[in-house]
DNA sequence: TGTACATCAGTGAACGCGCGTTCACTGATGTAC
DNA sequence: TGTACATCAGTGAACGCGCGTTCACTGATGTAC
């Protein structure tokens, strides 16, 4: 007989120490890898807490609540989703046909990539909306978008948008928003009617699209 | 005293008769108020019994389990949907651009009037999607979306969509498509920064941001 | 460097709850004759 | 028109389950002196 426990009848391994030591990091980790196995509402606190190898009562020194844990993990996807938007439309340069584009394709690709967070940030009831934080970071979002829309239309800081422009930025966003949502459903195909691949979507179906929205705010291609 | 009864202790009213009459068709509608106030996950089959009056295994009689009546609810809102979209296809008349205009706003409005069936339609796992039924008459609504593109490129039926007549038929859906995922998520708001009301939303929002789109086959306006 | 002690971050058992589904049953309906 | 009987469409009780949260607790850490 030795002391080296040699296995655990139960699903959570027993942990060498006592503290955890990044348990707050490792549950946010854990609750993004359920919902993207179970769906947003399919989301369990306990099944988080069980992935990230602690008792059910753990994550409440953390984030108080199940709600609580979603809304931090909605303010670390709309951060990111700020910077990765944000770095696109650096790559734009001076052109804002090119900044909208370069936006989009990070709109997508930040779906694709991240479809649980994605899909938890656009997602009604389940995390506390009114988190100032939350609304920080998500305003950080919009704001990205709406600059580089102001400088297509050449409508400066301060002003409200008329309504054309207004309907510019609705019609980009609710394009890649759209074209992000069906992509997340499986709904995109091919020309030929396949299944779309991620590469497909990005390089060639998401350009096609995208190719027929706003000549007006084309100045190359 | 006398026999009428005055109250009931239980949520589920007795009804006069054993026999409901109509359950399946007031489970179906039950179903989906269930949807409206709880969210498509939220959804759940005992429920929908109590609200349509019924035991928690009377619907078994009907629709086998819970993932049988949402299938059903799913079927029912894409024969809707296939149907209000030919129709405003068919206001559209013989203009291709005409066609896609209507067919956008009848999207939208579908969205913004049936609310609990557009999310459920478009909500994975929570139905039976393999089901051949609803194959079938989801395929139907995107078939009336194909019409009008096919009509707007000049690409006779039978010959495979081009890539940049399926950009087009992409940017279309897409654009609607993801306009009616913001506008329930109340994400919309006017130039102002209020939040869009319906109104709004179809007679200004949508209309500008449609506006940006493909003005290639825009024959007026 | 050592020690007392406050604070932190976990445990593990327990709670009450609503869920989907099953089961034997029975009231109501409809049909064959 | 009347009756026997099969079928249909409900009831109501029960099952086992996983859930979020609570609670008193304790092991580990960090800090004051």
């Amino acid at each position: 007989m030795n002391s080296v426990k040699i296995g655990s009848k139960g699903r959570r391994p027993k942990r060498s120490t006592y503290h955890h030591g990044d348990l707050r990091r490792e549950l946010l980790a854990a609750a993004e890898a359920v919902v993207l196995a179970r769906g947003v509402h399919g989301f369990t606190l306990r099944e988080a807490a069980r992935r990230a190898g602690v008792t059910p009562a753990a994550p409440a020194h953390h984030f108080g609540d199940a709600r609580g844990l979603l809304t931090e993990l909605a303010i670390l996807g709309f951060r990111e989703f700020a910077t990765v938007l944000a770095a696109a439309d650096a790559e734009g340069g001076s052109d804002p046909a090119q900044r909208l584009q370069e936006q989009g394709q990070a709109y997508v690709r930040f779906a694709l990539d991240r479809p649980a967070r994605f899909q938890l940030m656009f997602s009604r009831g389940v995390y506390n909306e009114e988190n100032p934080e939350l609304k920080e970071v998500a305003g950080a979002a919009y704001a990205v978008l709406e600059g580089a829309v102001r400088a297509a239309m050449a409508i400066p800081p301060g002003r409200a948008l008329d309504a054309d422009s207004h309907g510019l930025l609705l019609a980009n966003w609710s394009l890649v928003h759209g074209f992000a949502h069906l992509a997340l459903g499986d709904r995109l195909r091919d020309p030929q009617g396949s299944l779309a691949t991620r590469a497909l979507i990005l390089n060639s179906l998401l350009p096609a699209a995208t190719r027929h929205l706003a000549r007006s705010t084309r100045t190359s291609g």
